[in-house]
DNA sequence: TTAAAATACTTGACTTAGTCAAGTATTTTA
DNA sequence: TAAAATACTTGACTAAGTCAAGTATTTTAA
């Protein structure tokens, strides 16, 4: 039985504890050419169907300006292939060329690796148990 | 019961899903005159005794020569004092000053109430139930 | 139906954040 | 006690991010 702000308190530390668990996670990035925003980028690309700049910029909440001359950066480098829409020709759907499909898994898959190091220090039950816990925060955090 | 893969792939759907918690709790740092990294010195700073840049850069990986502009800036603000430690002439002990503390307060309160926000929206026993997680988290992932 | 407002994206000009390496002063090590 | 290591600073630079104005298209509402 906790106070509210001994709760306070836990999820703060929490949030500094995690900030650096994701800083480390992170790390593989160093080793990729792609900064974290790109590697986002790549992402809600490769995960959204039909994608536009506009449902990147929502999800990652990016400066439009920016997020623009990353995709010309990614069209430029054969990742992105860009055509307007023909729903809406305002737009531009973006999708992952060969290349660029291959660079986002080569990228996810270092992610993953990160991921399974890390498991590495802990015993199954622990793992089982960290990923239920994390489901249930996001339930919680949800609403 | 779940493979390794499903709990990894739970865990990379929490890191993106707590980055934006993380991300949302920080804005209150928009209302104020400090960056994110400014902050946590400053909160480095305010927790550790006899503080040093390098003590600062241990705990948030930073760039010493920007860290060390960063201390500048606050000294020049009046937030600091920078005093050549006794010990060791080569470092420089960190002290807050009145005004100094009196700003890390104030930035302090701003992030305790965004918490407080969140927690407005979900019940007490599920707040006790979500710190009592982040014990856990912590405590297998600090191995 | 069409002019005004809104949306999607781009571009230019700019500021801030962060990096890298060399330099100064001091302390530690062998 | 000279060489190596540590703590911090500084200069020069690149990358990251912001802001506002501009173009093209679509939506809204009189």
């Amino acid at each position: 039985m906790k106070n509210e702000n001994e709760i306070i308190a836990k999820i703060r530390e929490f949030n500094r504890f995690y900030t650096n668990v994701i800083g480390l996670l992170d790390n593989h990035l160093l080793r990729s050419p792609y900064t974290l925003t790109e590697a986002r980028v790549l992402y809600e690309i490769y995960n959204t169907n039909e994608c536009t700049a506009r449902q990147i910029k929502e999800k990652i909440s990016i400066d439009e300006g920016y997020l623009s001359r990353i995709i010309d950066r990614f069209v430029k480098n054969k990742l992105l292939l860009r055509k307007r829409s023909s729903n809406d020709a305002r737009s531009k759907i973006l999708t992952l060329t060969t290349k660029g499909e291959a660079e986002f898994l080569k990228l996810d898959k270092s992610s993953q690796e990160s991921i399974e190091v890390m498991l590495k220090e802990i015993s199954e039950t622990e793992s089982e148990k960290l990923a239920g816990m994390m489901t249930d925060i996001m339930k919680i955090l949800s609403k």
